[in-house]
DNA sequence: GCGATGACTTCTT
DNA sequence: GAAGAAGCCATCG
């Protein structure tokens, strides 16, 4: 731990993110890189869940892109878990994409405050 | 060491 | 308003 604590502290700071997620709930990638000063670098926070799914057991079939698309439920064990995990906590899913996102946005900048 | 790719976002045409 | 291109940082070939 000594230069490479930067990045290390980006991916703690995304899981401790996505797992202060409430159920039901639903953020992006943008979002959560603003949230840890990576504005602009969104990609980062997908890799950090790609890292971070088999590394930690973080929810993140939370996690979506600006639209609210399953971008990344390829990534998963098998492609539609994400969306059942989705359905099963409350959230509906409809062809790949979140519905009412808008309303599911979980913005740590704004909720977490 | 350079080039290409990627769970994205934002600006510009 | 929609479509295209650029930007961003890190890993893989």
């Amino acid at each position: 731990m000594s230069k490479k604590d930067s990045k290390e502290n980006f991916f703690q700071n995304v899981y401790e993110v996505v797992q202060l997620i409430p159920r039901g709930r639903v953020t992006s990638y943008g979002a959560i890189a603003s949230y840890l000063g990576a504005k602009g670098s969104a990609r980062m926070v997908g890799w950090a869940l790609i890292a971070s799914h088999p590394m930690t057991k973080i929810p993140a079939h939370r996690v979506v892109n600006r639209v609210g698309m399953l971008t990344g439920k390829q990534h998963f064990d098998h492609p539609g878990a994400m969306q059942e995990r989705l359905e099963q906590e409350g959230v509906r899913v409809e062809n790949d994409q979140v519905a009412d996102f808008e309303k599911l946005f979980w913005d740590p900048s704004k909720e977490l405050l």
